[in-house]
DNA sequence: GTCTATATAGCGATAGAC
DNA sequence: GTCTATCGCTATATAGAC
């Protein structure tokens, strides 16, 4: 497979490998979940033996595990939840909807989604994990944001903590939540821009001092 | 078992065996996963033999369609859209909303969400299904309820679907995100009591003439 | 129509060769 | 460190007796 230089007697393959099987193995878990996904499949699509992925991880549970970690790192958003100064508070607000909906509309971040509300339901550790890891820091941003904008006066919010749950529940909405029961498609771009539209106007009017 | 005259050559027990083996069903579908749940266990916790589950279901999937059909009928809340004369508009949208966060927090839905989020993606029948039976029917009677509230100048509501979508949006909140990932317990009566009034007062205030 | 016993297949995990 | 071949187990679905 490889005529480059034998790079030592240590581990010089194990990186790409592993890389290789955590791919495979995030894409058909993803696609699949979790018990319709063979350890054979995932050594299959990664190009590696069977034995080769039980070395890497000791078994299925924790393949999965670093599998889903592994997919929550992708999902880290670059939403900026800084104010430029000058900006327009509406602007401000739509950009960071916008940016959140298509986040959590992406094909993989529903799957992701739908797959550690299936498996973890067993295994709460893996929500816990992906709460930290995503929403949480997603509402810290926020949250911050707002308390800014209270302090300039902007809007009127008592609590930013709350008001940025409710914001991004907003951003949400129904769209997301048949999207994630599978019976509806993503919304089509326009339809996507008159909701995040509709939504920034609602948290405006509710927080107007 | 039975020692009552025989009723006719008909089916006469293969209604309550068929009511037995869905409700076990069911139960071990809703708490152990579509995957985890074997035919056996489902027989055993019936208190039937396999062969008459598959002589009532053809097969695994099939009983598993009817099983959670099953408990989307009897999700049918009793939630009253209906606005009585003379009361506060505050007091009816709470009652809606308590109502409302108690079904959608009581073990059996969300198990049942987690189940069709998780099945569902490969199977979306079962979602249209559930939505149609469930959500759809609780937005109807919201959005007519809205569309009564603004007709009498109460609010100004220029869409009562959408707004009815981000009434029970917001009443689900990041509670119920948590409570759907696992990594939250549900709102204790008196936190649920809180939310609500927040997102009722929430809402009052986006809709405000 | 219902139960006991079984055929068949697929998967997770491992033993031994290179 | 990696691959081929295999064990042991479980679960779906069925065949035959009462």
């Amino acid at each position: 497979m490889s005529n480059d230089a034998p790079t030592g007697p240590g581990r010089p393959k194990d990186l790409a490998k592993r890389e290789a099987i955590l791919e495979a193995a995030k894409a058909l878990f993803l696609s699949l979940g979790y018990a319709n996904t063979s350890m054979d499949a995932v050594a299959a699509a990664a190009g590696v033996s069977k034995l080769t992925v039980y070395s890497h991880f000791t078994d299925k549970q924790t393949l999965f595990g670093s599998a889903v970690m592994a997919t929550c790192q992708n999902q880290l958003p670059d939403l900026l939840f800084e104010y430029p100064e000058g900006a327009a508070l509406e602007e401000v607000l739509l950009t960071i909807a916008r940016g959140f909906q298509a986040l959590i509309s992406s094909d993989e971040a529903v799957k992701l989604t739908r797959l550690i509300m299936a498996q973890g339901s067993q295994d709460p550790s893996l929500g816990q994990y992906f709460y930290e890891a995503g929403p949480k820091r997603v509402l810290a941003g926020m949250e911050a944001l707002l308390r800014g904008i209270d302090q300039r006066g902007l809007l009127r919010i008592a609590n930013p903590l709350r008001a940025a749950e409710h914001f991004f529940c907003l951003v949400k909405g129904a769209p997301d939540y048949r999207l994630l029961l599978g019976c509806a498609a993503p919304l089509a771009s326009a339809e996507a821009e008159l909701h995040v539209r509709e939504v920034v106007a609602l948290f405006i009017r509710a927080f107007k001092p």
